[in-house]
DNA sequence: GTTGTTATGGAACATTCATTCTAAAATTCA
DNA sequence: TGAATTTTAGAATGAATGTTCCATAACAAC
C-alpha cells in the first residue's frame, strides 16, 4: 500500500516525534519506530540516513507543529507579561491532556539525554534557545514599556535569557510529577518575580 | 584480586555513578560499567539486582557526594541569598573543572530520561526536590528577615519551588553550552530577581 | 493495461545488550 | 600453611539492537 510521499513523509515524522519525545532516544528502538508510524523500516532509513538522520527530522517538526504556534501566542499579546502567561498555559494546557507525568518539552529532553555527545543535536537546541530567548525578550521589552520600567538592552537579554532556561527545567520536572497545579504554581512565581521586578525599574 | 568489600563498594558506586552521570542510563551498558568501576560483572549483579538497582544506588551515592555538600553550602550561610549564591557558584565550579558541555545534574538527568517510565525512579528524584525546595526555603525565609519582607509561609513555599524547578533546567542547559558564562549569568539573573522580590516586600 | 516508481513486510546480518554461570585466582582468618 | 569465602575474568545465553536487502505489491502516468 504505497501511500503518496509528501503527506505520508509528514505522518511518519510526527508520529515518530512523539515516540521519541515520551520516551528518549535511546530507549526507542527503530522497531517502536516502525510500529508507531506504520512505515516499514525501508521507508525509514530511505527517507533518512539513519535514526539519528530521523530525530533530527522529529526535532525540526517538533520547532513547526509544538514551538512556532507557542512562539506566536507568547508574542501575539500586546500585553508581555500576558504573552508570558499564555505561553505557559499552553504548554501546561498540553500536559494535562496528556496526562501526567508529562512528556516535557522535546527540546528539553534531548537536550539532557543527547547534546554533551551529539554536536548536531547541540547545534538544532542552540537555535531553539535563541528563538526562545528572542521572543521572551520582545515579550519582556513590551511589559517594561507598558509599566515605565527602564531596563537596558543587556538587562532585556539577561532576563529574557533566564526565562528561557528556567522554563526548561519547568518542563522536565514535569515529566516527574502527578500533580499539573505544581507547573502552574512555577507560572505563577515567575510572573510574580517578572512583574515586582518591572515595576521597581521605574524611570528615575 | 579480592579487595575489602566494604570500601571497594563505595569506589564501584561512585565510579558508576560517574557513567551514570554523564551518558545516561539507556546510552550506559553494562561493559561500560564494568570497565569504569573494574569489577566484574558478577560482583555488580551480586550487590545490586541489576542495572537499575545499580542506578537507584548511585543516585542514593550522588546525594551524600555532592548534593548534601551542596545544601550544606547553601544552608551555612548566614546570609540567605549568599547561600544561594554559593550554592550556585559551586555546582558552576563543577562544571568549570569538568570541561562544557558540564555533565549537569544527576536528577535532573535522571528525572528527565527515566522519571515519567520508573516509578522508583520518581520517588527518589521526588525526595531530591524536596530537599532542595526546603533548603532553598530557608534561605530564601532568612533573607527576607533580614531585608524585613513581610514574606508568609505560602509564598516562602512557592519561591522554594520556583528556585528548584528553576535550577533544574540550569543544569539541563549546562549540558548543551560550551560557555560556563552562559551559567553565571543564569545566576547573576536570578539572584536579582529574588533580591528586588524581597526589596519589595518591605514592612508595611 | 503496461511501465516505471515506491513502499511494503519480513528475512538476513552482524552487533550489542543484560544477565547468568563457572572455573580459577585472590583474600581472609584460623 | 590450609580451609573457607569472595572476587575475578570471561564464556555462554538468548533476546534485542540498528541496518541492509529483496521479492512482492501498490501506486501514478500514460
Amino acid at each position: 500500500m504505497a501511500r503518496p510521499r509528501s503527506d505520508s513523509r509528514d505522518d511518519l515524522v510526527v508520529s515518530a516525534m512523539r515516540v521519541f519525545w515520551k520516551s528518549g532516544f535511546a530507549s526507542t528502538s527503530v522497531d517502536d519506530l516502525v510500529k508507531a508510524t506504520g512505515v516499514s523500516r525501508g521507508g525509514i532509513y530511505t527517507d533518512f540516513r539513519d535514526k539519528e538522520g530521523l530525530l533530527l527530522g522529529c526535532l525540526v517538526a517538533y520547532r513547526e507543529k509544538y514551538v512556532d504556534p507557542a512562539l506566536s501566542i507568547l508574542r501575539s499579546d500586546e500585553d508581555g507579561l500576558r504573552g508570558i502567561d499564555a505561553y505557559f498555559s499552553h504548554f501546561i494546557a498540553l500536559h494535562k491532556q496528556h496526562g501526567m507525568p508529562g512528556p516535557g518539552c522535546f527540546f528539553a529532553n534531548v537536550m539532557t539525554e543527547l547534546a554533551p555527545h551529539d554536536v548536531a543535536v547541540r547545534a538544532i537546541v542552540a537555535r531553539h534557545m535563541a528563538d526562545l530567548r528572542k521572543a521572551f525578550r520582545q515579550a519582556v521589552e513590551k511589559s517594561a514599556k507598558s509599566a515605565g520600567a527602564n531596563l537596558t538592552n543587556a538587562e532585556l537579554i539577561e532576563i529574557a535569557g533566564f526565562l528561557a532556561t528556567a522554563s526548561q527545567g519547568l518542563w522536565s520536572y514535569g515529566r516527574s510529577i502527578l500533580d499539573v497545579r505544581e507547573l502552574e504554581r512555577f507560572k505563577h512565581v515567575l510572573l510574580n518575580l517578572l512583574r515586582t521586578r518591572l515595576d521597581t525599574s521605574g524611570a528615575s
